[in-house]
DNA sequence: TTATTATTGTCACGAATTGAGACAATAACT
DNA sequence: AGTTATTGTCTCAATTCGTGACAATAATAA
């Protein structure tokens, strides 16, 4: 990592929402020997747009491409600017730390949120961590820095946004029941929702694609099969 | 402005939104001898906070303080590094401007959108340019690097906005007509609404303290005047 | 004083959407 | 064949929304 191929200041960190076991979980690092956790994130290439080092990012973590993004917010306060840790975080991975390293210096984060399909991820640290996990939005650790207000402001976002995007695509598989959705609205808005109500709502947004029954070998009927028709499909 | 006083690569550029004549306008720059225009933007002191300088720079260029601010998108594609235009605007202001001079590095930068009221405005120049000035939104001059671009997503965030915010507070003033707050409703929407449907929705929501008519001298019923109830004020 | 004019505040009615529950259909098990 | 849990759909009331009607009213004209 040479301190001339990266924009001095400038980082990013991502909020990688996936769906599993009826909740909504993130992707955590934590960090060599130091007990600390973060966000993944890293830096932007002195010829690289901002947006594609972060999908950069995401490959290195997630293993996938073409995840859906959505940039929402730059965090820019001078309390961001917290040395010490980033100086522990490099000494535990046994490296020499100069006064002036650019790794310590003041930093801007521009934040996103991904939404992927949890099946798929092969969550895979980088070089200063020793692990990348799926954590629960509910039993977090103690993040780093204002990681914590970040995942606040993503889930946030994600929330004002339901309405107007195309969530659940993103963190389904291609083929769910009707219930499944609706676990991962309950997930996102943190509530419950009416069965009948949501299911009318959707069937009327004209954007699924009805298909075989699941048997799911209960005894009860089984559920619709379901997929985003294509042209809706961002 | 010395270099070292600035975080290189990190600039911010700000939509300033006002209403007059039916209109949204928006504060334009224009540079000396250059007949370049460009949004009013600036840079991030060493030991600033982001949000804190761009109120700065609101502060000088509008005269105001407290202003209603919105981050919206961090803009920071390469295709954004334009050091030629930059260096023509230095020229004309009569710099030496060296090949490593800090100002034509890459820059991404940090876009905001506030709202402000027209009639108190001083709209300002700052030392590079010699003038700061309303413009209708579709009589916008050509803009510098991708600051049309920015315009266009400050628009569409702020309409985004408009059913979750309280942005008629912020663009009027404290006494107001039910017809002036729908007037600015439409110049945010681009579309022409049903007035008694706006009315009930806007009483609905019960934000309005309705005050004493005010009568204009035409011959007709004279509209009572309103202000937003003091706790729905953000 | 009495029409006239333009605009405003409110209501009325039907259409569309939403909330809440009822109920029959149905896979698999007893 | 009866039981159980879940699903798809329907119904009815409550609420919201689109649309127009209409009376109230401030200033002007007659």
């Amino acid at each position: 990592m040479e301190e001339k191929r990266y924009l001095p200041h400038i980082a990013y960190d991502s909020v990688i929402f996936g769906f599993s076991g009826n909740q909504l979980k993130i992707l955590i690092m934590k960090y060599h020997n130091t007990g600390l956790f973060a966000l993944p994130g890293g830096f932007v290439k002195i010829d690289e747009d901002l947006n594609a080092a972060v999908r950069r990012g995401l490959k290195e973590r997630t293993g996938l491409d073409n995840i859906y993004l959505e940039q929402f917010y730059t965090f820019g306060d001078v309390s961001r600017y917290q040395p010490e840790a980033m100086k522990t975080i490099l000494e535990a991975n046994g490296h020499d730390v100069p006064e002036n390293h650019w790794m310590l210096d003041r930093f801007i984060s521009i934040a996103y949120y991904a939404l992927i399909n949890f099946e798929k991820v092969v969550p895979t640290p980088d070089a200063l961590s020793d692990s990348c996990d799926w954590y629960s939005l509910n039993k977090l650790p103690a993040l780093m820095q204002d990681h914590q207000l970040i995942v606040e402001k993503a889930l946030q976002t994600l929330r004002d946004n339901l309405e107007r995007k195309l969530v659940g695509v993103n963190l389904l598989s291609p083929l769910f029941t009707m219930n499944d959705l609706q676990k991962v609205y309950e997930a996102i808005l943190g509530e419950k929702l009416r069965r009948t109500t949501f299911q009318r709502k959707m069937l009327s947004l004209n954007i699924l694609q009805r298909h075989d029954k699941q048997y799911s070998g209960k005894a009860h009927k089984a559920p619709y099969l379901y997929s985003f028709k294509q042209e809706t499909l961002i």
